[in-house]
RNA sequence: AGGGCGGUGGCCAAGCGGUAAGGCACAGGUCUUUGGAACCUGCAUGCGUAGGUUCGAAUCCUACCCGCCCUGCCA
């Protein structure tokens, strides 16, 4: 066995904290198998991976757990991981996706460094490999239809037959070949083959496919070729070029194994170890490229990097943080068996992360203005606030206070329910970093009976939101000034689709009928506290009480835009429901 | 129906013949200037089913049941 000389060292990305990345399972049945591998020195006690996406698409969570598994034990053991485009199908792949997939690559975290490979550079190794097989009478060129071999294949419980082109001479084999590749022949007329067994039970060695004729523009090779080879003559091989120790795949590839194996010892070159694993699954959205992109093509979304979307882009743009990402990953393990991870296991995930590094901020969402009373008019106090509870490093910031502020219209009742601890008639709530206040009275409209203003007195030995006096208020609103407040919009957000699983909800049912209608929800009124002007897109926060949000690239100097990423765990909703 | 792979609590997942880790979720409680966070407690006499081997079985054997994948010149 021979196998080319590992080339430098990953550098491994120094800007991430990688090293809080919590792993529940450090072990698994992919990380035995490499061990086993390394104390039988099999690779030369070498580990060397590989993530092989083909640039048809943006990248998504589940792509997300391929990486980690693959980047991550080639970390771990010290070893090395390449990012490999497969595009072996032009017809499928651009540009655009292979710049989106390193982007997103980089993103979460992971530095392949020189380690950048196409498969599609492997082409002319591909094509002296597919002659070898030929001379080796292990490959044929076959005439058949596509009709027509769907026929010779067989069934699942049938053995195939043999092409009546399989036993053609080396050398009629080697002119038909070269033939194709010169353009001799129209699309689809011939393809390769090859030779292997009609009557396995296997239909992967039912004498596969190799190449096809193709006339169509590469993006990456142009119209340099007329024949492109399929994934099951490109994988393998393009693993054992790059010197790949363990390719690391999906367990839908379990039955190529014996053809990947196959095509390896066939051409006697260096042979990697295929090991697969089950692919993510989650509750409430699809993953799966052809899913997704027609979601996005059709309309149904704006864009690959719609925040409902489970793509890498639209995570980002959601407030998703790749620790948070990571994280989710080592969380949910590795195996084989089937699984359907809870969208729940994601929110923890992120949550976890912004409750320690997220900075808090004041920002009203559905305001009513409440006037204190007794607070002098054109006064302003600035109050102290700190950025962060759970970090003491994070400091502390100045908030302006003044006799109108607003306060979410959720957040009075004018006949409250038992338990309900926020501000009513006569009820004494605190403003957070602010005062003790008592709702006096309210104005109603006269037509719609809508609350249009709160009047409130305010206790002025409670500066801070503290009383000497041992007395102790239920509840603590968040508030903005008003005269201060910036006005922003909110893009609030449900799951995309109303099932958990949307691809099994119903026999014979389609998937996108089960879409969100309500998905998105945008609140245009949002007042947010001043020290939020300026901040770029991708900004994370915590929005006092009311969840975690991101700065939208949509926003503009003129326009705020924030994204819920999620909400914070809300136990009076609970008991809201408990009580109905 | 042929082949491959799976089946451990609501969802994941350890376990590898010595008497069921952990996380999420859920339920109680403590604390609290976020009804957040944190902290504490509870949550499989049971490992698809039925037999068998063994002093002892989720782990070994046998049979059966259920689920997923495979009939592209996609990956």
């Amino acid at each position: 066995m021979n196998h080319p000389k590992s080339d430098s060292k990953n550098t491994k990305s120094k800007t991430n904290t990688r090293e809080n990345d919590n792993n529940t399972s450090d072990t698994n049945f992919i990380r035995q198998a490499i061990e086993e591998d390394i104390a039988s020195n099999r690779f030369d006690g070498r580990v060397h991976t590989r993530f092989p996406p083909e640039p048809s698409g943006y990248l998504h969570i589940g792509h997300a757990k391929a990486i980690c598994i693959s980047f991550g034990i080639a970390e771990d053991y010290d070893g090395l991981y390449n990012l490999r485009f497969d595009d072996s199908n032009p017809i499928t792949e651009e540009s655009e996706y292979v710049e989106a997939i390193k982007r997103d690559v980089h993103w979460l975290g992971f530095d392949w460094g020189e380690r950048e490979f196409y498969a599609s550079d492997f082409f002319e190794t591909l094509y002296e490999y597919a002659v070898k097989l030929i001379e080796k009478e292990k490959a044929y060129v076959c005439d058949l239809t596509p009709d027509e071999m769907r026929t010779y294949r067989g069934t699942l419980v049938t053995p195939g037959k043999d092409s009546p082109y399989r036993n053609r001479s080396v050398e009629e084999n080697l002119t038909l070949f070269g033939g194709m590749r010169n353009g001799e022949f129209p699309d689809g007329s011939r393809t390769l083959r090859a030779k292997i067994d009609m009557s396995s039970p296997n239909l992967n060695m039912r004498d596969p496919v190799m190449y096809r004729i193709l006339r169509a523009h590469h993006y990456r090779h142009g119209d340099n070729w007329c024949i492109y080879p399929t994934y099951d003559f490109t994988h393998g091989q393009s693993d054992s070029i790059e010197g790949v120790t363990h390719s690391l795949c999906d367990v839908q590839f379990e039955d190529h194994r014996p053809l990947y194996d196959w095509f390896l010892e066939s051409l006697e070159i260096y042979q990697p170890r295929q090991i697969e694993f089950a692919r993510l699954n989650l509750t409430y959205t699809v993953l799966g490229k052809r899913k997704l992109k027609v979601l996005v093509e059709e309309g149904h979304v704006d864009g690959w990097d719609d925040p409902r979307l489970p793509t890498l882009a639209g995570m980002r743009r959601r407030g998703y943080t790749p620790e948070s990402i990571r994280n989710f990953c080592n969380r949910i393990g590795v195996s084989k068996a089937d699984n359907l991870i809870e969208i729940a296991q994601l929110e923890y995930s992120i949550r976890d992360d912004l409750n320690r590094n997220a900075p808090r901020v004041m920002a009203v969402l559905n305001p009513v203005k409440v006037i204190i009373d007794n607070y002098p008019e054109g006064q302003v106090e600035m109050l102290d606030a700190d950025n962060n509870p759970e970090d003491e490093n994070a400091g502390t910031r100045e908030i302006p206070f003044s006799r109108e502020i607003y306060i979410e219209r959720e957040d009075f009742m004018e006949d409250p329910p038992r338990k309900f601890y926020r501000l009513a008639p006569g009820r004494e709530v605190r403003l957070k970093h602010a005062y003790y206040i008592t709702c006096d009275n309210i104005v109603k409209d006269e037509n719609t009976g809508e609350i249009v203003e709160i009047h409130c007195t305010y206790d002025p030995e409670t500066r801070g939101g503290w009383s000497d006096d041992g007395r102790r208020v239920q509840g603590t609103l968040h508030w903005v000034s008003a005269e201060h407040a910036v006005n922003a919009e909110v893009r609030l957000y449900d799951s995309l689709f109303t099932e958990r699983e949307p691809e099994n909800a119903a026999e014979g049912a389609d998937w996108m009928q089960f879409l969100n209608p309500n998905s998105l929800e945008v609140q245009n009124n949002c007042k947010v506290e001043p020290s939020l002007l300026d901040t770029p897109p991708e900004s994370l926060y915590q929005f006092l009480r009311m969840g975690y949000f991101c700065v939208d690239s949509d926003t503009t100097p003129e326009k705020l835009v924030f994204n819920r990423t999620v909400p914070l765990r809300d136990s009076w909703a609970k008991i809201q429901k408990g009580q109905k």
